[in-house]
DNA sequence: ACTTTACCCTGTAAGC
DNA sequence: TGCTTACAGGGTAAAG
Protein backbone atom coordinates (compact mmCIF):
# COMPACT_ATOMS: atom_id res chain seq x y z
CA UNK A 1 0.00 0.00 0.00
CA UNK A 2 2.51 3.09 -0.95
CA UNK A 3 2.21 5.88 0.85
CA UNK A 4 3.99 8.78 0.58
CA UNK A 5 7.54 7.36 1.53
CA UNK A 6 6.83 4.66 -1.31
CA UNK A 7 5.45 7.07 -4.21
CA UNK A 8 8.60 9.36 -3.22
CA UNK A 9 11.26 6.50 -3.18
CA UNK A 10 9.76 5.32 -6.96
CA UNK A 11 10.00 8.77 -7.83
CA UNK A 12 13.79 9.22 -6.83
CA UNK A 13 14.20 5.74 -8.60
CA UNK A 14 13.44 6.85 -11.60
CA UNK A 15 14.82 9.73 -11.89
CA UNK A 16 17.93 7.98 -10.88
CA UNK A 17 17.51 5.85 -13.70
CA UNK A 18 17.33 8.46 -16.21
CA UNK A 19 13.89 8.36 -16.89
CA UNK A 20 13.37 11.81 -17.47
CA UNK A 21 14.46 13.51 -20.71
CA UNK A 22 13.49 10.69 -22.74
CA UNK A 23 10.99 10.62 -25.15
CA UNK A 24 7.79 8.45 -25.25
CA UNK A 25 8.19 5.98 -28.62
CA UNK A 26 5.46 3.70 -28.19
CA UNK A 27 2.79 2.70 -25.78
CA UNK A 28 0.47 -0.92 -25.26
CA UNK A 29 -2.23 -0.96 -23.07
CA UNK A 30 -3.74 -4.26 -21.45
CA UNK A 31 -6.02 -2.97 -19.09
CA UNK A 32 -7.56 -0.10 -20.51
CA UNK A 33 -9.38 0.58 -17.20
CA UNK A 34 -6.24 1.80 -15.92
CA UNK A 35 -6.91 4.58 -17.74
CA UNK A 36 -8.29 6.87 -15.83
CA UNK A 37 -9.18 9.64 -18.10
CA UNK A 38 -8.32 8.89 -21.87
CA UNK A 39 -8.78 5.89 -24.07
CA UNK A 40 -5.68 3.78 -25.34
CA UNK A 41 -5.86 4.99 -28.87
CA UNK A 42 -5.74 8.94 -27.83
CA UNK A 43 -3.22 8.43 -24.91
CA UNK A 44 -0.56 6.49 -27.30
CA UNK A 45 -1.66 9.57 -29.83
CA UNK A 46 -0.77 12.37 -27.12
CA UNK A 47 2.24 10.27 -25.82
CA UNK A 48 3.67 9.74 -28.75
CA UNK A 49 7.23 11.38 -29.51
CA UNK A 50 6.53 13.19 -26.06
CA UNK A 51 9.80 14.19 -23.92
CA UNK A 52 9.34 13.53 -20.36
CA UNK A 53 11.05 16.86 -18.90
CA UNK A 54 10.09 16.05 -14.94
CA UNK A 55 9.07 13.39 -12.55
CA UNK A 56 7.99 14.43 -9.25
CA UNK A 57 5.85 13.59 -6.71
CA UNK A 58 2.55 15.31 -5.20
CA UNK A 59 0.83 13.34 -2.02
CA UNK A 60 0.56 9.91 -3.45
CA UNK A 61 0.60 10.77 -6.87
CA UNK A 62 3.68 10.27 -9.16
CA UNK A 63 3.86 13.37 -11.66
CA UNK A 64 5.39 13.29 -14.91
CA UNK A 65 5.54 16.98 -16.57
CA UNK A 66 5.55 16.57 -20.44
CA UNK A 67 6.53 18.52 -23.13
CA UNK A 68 4.11 21.44 -24.12
CA UNK A 69 2.56 21.54 -21.01
CA UNK A 70 1.00 18.22 -20.94
CA UNK A 71 1.08 16.11 -17.15
CA UNK A 72 0.68 12.37 -16.26
CA UNK A 73 -0.30 11.43 -13.40
CA UNK A 74 -0.20 7.60 -11.71
CA UNK A 75 -1.06 6.99 -8.56
CA UNK A 76 -0.52 3.42 -7.45
CA UNK A 77 -3.19 2.67 -4.95
CA UNK A 78 -2.93 -0.65 -3.07
CA UNK A 79 -0.73 -2.74 -5.76
CA UNK A 80 0.72 -0.40 -8.46
CA UNK A 81 4.33 -0.89 -9.27
CA UNK A 82 6.66 0.33 -11.82
CA UNK A 83 9.10 -1.35 -13.53
CA UNK A 84 11.51 -1.41 -16.50
CA UNK A 85 12.20 -4.24 -19.23
CA UNK A 86 14.52 -4.88 -21.99
CA UNK A 87 11.50 -5.89 -24.28
CA UNK A 88 7.33 -5.96 -23.74
CA UNK A 89 6.71 -8.23 -21.13
CA UNK A 90 4.96 -11.33 -22.96
CA UNK A 91 2.83 -12.46 -21.26
CA UNK A 92 1.94 -9.25 -19.64
CA UNK A 93 1.46 -10.57 -16.57
CA UNK A 94 0.41 -8.12 -13.93
CA UNK A 95 1.15 -5.46 -16.50
CA UNK A 96 -1.76 -2.98 -17.14
CA UNK A 97 0.08 -0.74 -19.89
CA UNK A 98 3.52 0.16 -20.59
CA UNK A 99 5.76 2.95 -22.31
CA UNK A 100 8.38 2.18 -24.61
CA UNK A 101 11.25 4.92 -24.27
CA UNK A 102 13.19 6.31 -27.20
CA UNK A 103 16.16 4.44 -25.72
CA UNK A 104 14.37 1.18 -26.06
CA UNK A 105 13.59 0.43 -22.34
CA UNK A 106 9.72 -0.68 -21.19
CA UNK A 107 8.86 1.08 -18.62
CA UNK A 108 5.51 -0.91 -17.60
CA UNK A 109 2.69 -0.09 -14.85
CA UNK A 110 2.20 -3.46 -12.98
CA UNK A 111 -0.75 -3.71 -10.95
CA UNK A 112 -2.40 -7.17 -10.23
CA UNK A 113 -5.59 -5.74 -8.27
CA UNK A 114 -6.62 -3.21 -11.11
CA UNK A 115 -7.07 -0.11 -8.66
CA UNK A 116 -4.02 2.08 -9.86
CA UNK A 117 -4.83 4.46 -12.26
CA UNK A 118 -3.01 7.06 -14.68
CA UNK A 119 -4.45 10.77 -16.06
CA UNK A 120 -3.31 12.68 -18.55
CA UNK A 121 -4.08 16.24 -17.96
CA UNK A 122 -3.53 19.67 -20.19
CA UNK A 123 -1.39 21.80 -17.22
CA UNK A 124 -4.29 23.98 -16.95
CA UNK A 125 -6.92 21.39 -16.69
CA UNK A 126 -8.64 20.48 -13.27
CA UNK A 127 -6.62 17.67 -11.65
CA UNK A 128 -6.90 14.92 -9.07
CA UNK A 129 -4.48 16.74 -7.26
CA UNK A 130 -6.01 20.49 -6.62
CA UNK A 131 -8.09 18.60 -4.07
CA UNK A 132 -4.91 17.82 -1.99
CA UNK A 133 -4.19 18.92 1.35
CA UNK A 134 -0.80 20.35 2.32
CA UNK A 135 2.26 18.20 1.75
CA UNK A 136 3.31 17.13 5.11
CA UNK A 137 7.33 17.70 4.78
CA UNK A 138 6.44 21.20 3.62
CA UNK A 139 7.40 24.54 5.67
CA UNK A 140 3.36 25.12 4.74
CA UNK A 141 2.29 21.89 6.90
CA UNK A 142 2.56 23.47 10.55
CA UNK A 143 0.31 23.32 13.88
CA UNK A 144 -1.47 25.97 13.01
CA UNK A 145 -2.76 24.67 9.46
CA UNK A 146 -3.53 21.21 10.98
CA UNK A 147 -5.65 22.72 13.38
CA UNK A 148 -7.46 24.81 10.61
CA UNK A 149 -8.00 21.79 8.71
CA UNK A 150 -9.24 19.48 11.73
CA UNK A 151 -11.71 22.50 12.53
CA UNK A 152 -15.11 21.59 12.63
CA UNK A 153 -14.58 17.91 12.17
CA UNK A 154 -16.14 15.88 14.46
CA UNK A 155 -15.24 12.60 12.88
CA UNK A 156 -12.25 10.26 14.57
CA UNK A 157 -8.79 11.51 14.18
CA UNK A 158 -7.74 8.49 11.90
CA UNK A 159 -9.84 8.92 9.32
CA UNK A 160 -9.25 12.43 9.14
CA UNK A 161 -5.81 11.84 8.71
CA UNK A 162 -6.77 9.65 5.56
CA UNK A 163 -8.61 12.42 4.32
CA UNK A 164 -6.12 14.01 1.37
CA UNK A 165 -7.73 17.37 1.76
CA UNK A 166 -6.61 17.64 5.54
CA UNK A 167 -3.07 16.51 4.54
CA UNK A 168 -1.94 14.26 1.37
CA UNK A 169 0.51 11.32 1.50
CA UNK A 170 -0.60 9.83 5.08
CA UNK A 171 -2.17 5.80 4.43
CA UNK A 172 -3.29 3.59 6.72
CA UNK A 173 0.31 2.01 7.93
CA UNK A 174 1.88 5.79 8.88
CA UNK A 175 -1.31 7.15 10.19
CA UNK A 176 -1.44 4.62 12.92
CA UNK A 177 2.65 5.33 13.03
CA UNK A 178 2.05 9.24 13.45
CA UNK A 179 -0.78 8.74 16.39
CA UNK A 180 0.94 6.16 18.31
CA UNK A 181 3.93 8.89 18.16
CA UNK A 182 1.91 11.43 19.20
CA UNK A 183 0.18 9.12 21.78
CA UNK A 184 -3.37 10.21 20.39
CA UNK A 185 -6.37 7.58 19.90
CA UNK A 186 -7.64 6.92 16.67
CA UNK A 187 -10.66 7.66 17.86
CA UNK A 188 -10.98 11.02 19.39
CA UNK A 189 -12.73 13.28 17.43
CA UNK A 190 -10.53 15.60 15.25
CA UNK A 191 -12.08 18.84 16.65
CA UNK A 192 -11.02 17.79 20.30
CA UNK A 193 -6.97 18.26 19.76
CA UNK A 194 -5.78 21.06 21.54
CA UNK A 195 -3.19 22.88 19.73
CA UNK A 196 -0.59 21.25 21.77
CA UNK A 197 -1.88 17.99 20.20
CA UNK A 198 -1.40 19.69 16.61
CA UNK A 199 2.03 20.41 17.57
CA UNK A 200 2.59 16.94 18.76
CA UNK A 201 0.56 15.28 15.52
CA UNK A 202 2.57 17.55 13.29
CA UNK A 203 5.81 16.44 14.24
CA UNK A 204 4.82 13.21 14.89
CA UNK A 205 4.01 12.78 11.23
CA UNK A 206 6.79 14.43 9.40
CA UNK A 207 9.10 12.36 11.86
CA UNK A 208 7.15 9.31 10.82
CA UNK A 209 7.07 9.57 7.01
CA UNK A 210 11.00 10.79 7.19
CA UNK A 211 11.98 7.78 8.94
CA UNK A 212 10.16 5.35 6.40
CA UNK A 213 11.56 7.08 3.53
CA UNK A 214 15.09 6.91 4.76
CA UNK A 215 14.20 3.49 4.66
CA UNK A 216 13.29 3.16 0.94
CA UNK A 217 9.62 2.76 2.00
CA UNK A 218 7.59 -0.19 4.26
CA UNK A 219 7.13 -3.53 2.50
CA UNK A 220 4.76 -6.37 4.68
CA UNK A 221 5.88 -8.81 2.91
CA UNK A 222 6.28 -11.10 0.02
CA UNK A 223 4.45 -11.62 -3.49
CA UNK A 224 2.16 -9.47 -5.70
CA UNK A 225 0.29 -7.50 -2.93
CA UNK A 226 4.02 -6.34 -1.16
CA UNK A 227 5.69 -2.78 -2.10
CA UNK A 228 8.68 -2.82 -4.47
CA UNK A 229 10.47 -0.07 -5.88
CA UNK A 230 11.64 0.24 -9.60
CA UNK A 231 14.44 -1.96 -9.01
CA UNK A 232 12.08 -4.42 -7.52
CA UNK A 233 14.06 -3.70 -3.87
CA UNK A 234 11.62 -3.84 -1.22
CA UNK A 235 11.47 -1.35 1.82
CA UNK A 236 13.33 -1.67 4.99
CA UNK A 237 11.37 0.37 7.01
CA UNK A 238 8.96 -2.79 8.46
CA UNK A 239 11.16 -3.41 11.76
CA UNK A 240 10.43 0.50 12.69
CA UNK A 241 6.49 0.05 12.86
CA UNK A 242 5.43 0.56 16.05
CA UNK A 243 1.93 -0.44 15.87
CA UNK A 244 0.85 -1.10 12.44
CA UNK A 245 -0.55 -5.00 12.12
CA UNK A 246 1.44 -5.67 15.47
CA UNK A 247 -1.62 -6.71 17.26
CA UNK A 248 -1.10 -8.41 20.59
CA UNK A 249 2.52 -8.06 20.56
CA UNK A 250 3.63 -5.26 22.82
CA UNK A 251 4.15 -1.75 22.96
CA UNK A 252 7.54 -0.56 22.29
CA UNK A 253 7.03 2.29 25.10
CA UNK A 254 4.51 0.22 28.17
CA UNK A 255 4.67 -3.13 26.80
CA UNK A 256 1.09 -3.53 26.88
CA UNK A 257 -0.21 -5.48 24.22
CA UNK A 258 -1.27 -3.46 21.01
CA UNK A 259 -5.09 -3.51 19.93
CA UNK A 260 -6.71 -3.54 16.70
CA UNK A 261 -9.84 -2.18 15.76
CA UNK A 262 -12.14 -1.35 12.77
CA UNK A 263 -12.46 2.38 12.37
CA UNK A 264 -13.82 3.85 8.85
CA UNK A 265 -13.77 -0.04 7.28
CA UNK A 266 -9.98 0.31 7.90
CA UNK A 267 -7.90 -1.46 10.61
CA UNK A 268 -6.86 0.53 13.01
CA UNK A 269 -3.74 -0.23 15.26
CA UNK A 270 -2.74 1.68 18.72
CA UNK A 271 -1.48 1.14 22.48
CA UNK A 272 -4.36 1.37 24.96
CA UNK A 273 -2.17 2.09 27.34
CA UNK A 274 0.17 5.02 25.42
CA UNK A 275 -2.80 6.54 23.92
CA UNK A 276 -5.48 6.77 26.08
CA UNK A 277 -9.27 7.31 24.37
CA UNK A 278 -10.52 9.95 27.00
CA UNK A 279 -8.38 12.60 29.45
CA UNK A 280 -8.77 11.53 32.94
CA UNK A 281 -11.90 13.15 34.73
CA UNK A 282 -13.52 14.05 31.25
CA UNK A 283 -14.80 11.12 29.93
CA UNK A 284 -18.31 10.77 29.46
CA UNK A 285 -19.47 14.04 27.23
CA UNK A 286 -21.66 15.78 29.72
CA UNK A 287 -18.52 15.91 32.47
CA UNK A 288 -17.57 20.18 32.32
CA UNK A 289 -14.13 20.29 31.23
CA UNK A 290 -11.77 21.52 34.20
CA UNK A 291 -10.05 24.56 34.37
C1' DA B 1 -21.76 20.49 4.61
C1' DC B 2 -20.37 16.71 6.86
C1' DT B 3 -20.13 11.62 7.76
C1' DT B 4 -20.81 6.82 6.69
C1' DT B 5 -21.19 2.98 3.61
C1' DA B 6 -20.67 0.25 -0.70
C1' DC B 7 -17.83 -0.71 -4.28
C1' DC B 8 -13.91 -1.76 -7.14
C1' DC B 9 -10.26 -5.95 -7.43
C1' DT B 10 -7.36 -10.28 -6.62
C1' DG B 11 -3.37 -12.41 -4.11
C1' DT B 12 -2.74 -14.33 0.21
C1' DA B 13 -3.77 -16.83 4.23
C1' DA B 14 -6.73 -19.08 7.27
C1' DG B 15 -10.29 -22.58 7.94
C1' DC B 16 -12.56 -26.90 6.94
C1' DT C 1 -4.35 -31.71 -0.61
C1' DG C 2 -7.92 -28.91 -2.39
C1' DC C 3 -11.68 -26.03 -1.93
C1' DT C 4 -14.10 -21.99 0.23
C1' DT C 5 -14.08 -17.84 2.70
C1' DA C 6 -12.22 -13.70 4.86
C1' DC C 7 -9.08 -10.10 4.62
C1' DA C 8 -6.10 -6.37 2.94
C1' DG C 9 -7.24 -0.89 1.81
C1' DG C 10 -6.98 4.09 -1.52
C1' DG C 11 -10.22 6.60 -3.37
C1' DT C 12 -14.73 7.71 -5.31
C1' DA C 13 -19.62 7.81 -5.47
C1' DA C 14 -23.79 7.32 -3.38
C1' DA C 15 -26.53 7.33 0.63
C1' DG C 16 -27.69 9.07 5.12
Amino acid sequence: MPELPEVETVARDLVAARIAGRRVAETRVWWPRTLANSRPSSFDRALNGRQIVHIGRRGKYLVFSLADDLIMLAHLRMTGRLRLFEAWPNPPGHARLAWRLDDGRILAFSDARKFGRIWLLAADAPSPLDALGPEPMDNTFTADTLAQALRGRSLPIKPALLDQRIVAGLGNIYADEALWLARLHPLRRANSLSHDDCRLLRNAIRQVLRKALAGGGTSLGTGQGNFYGLQGQPGRNLPRLNVYRRTDQPCRRCHAPVRRMVLAQRSAHFCPCCQPEGKPGAVTPRSKPRR
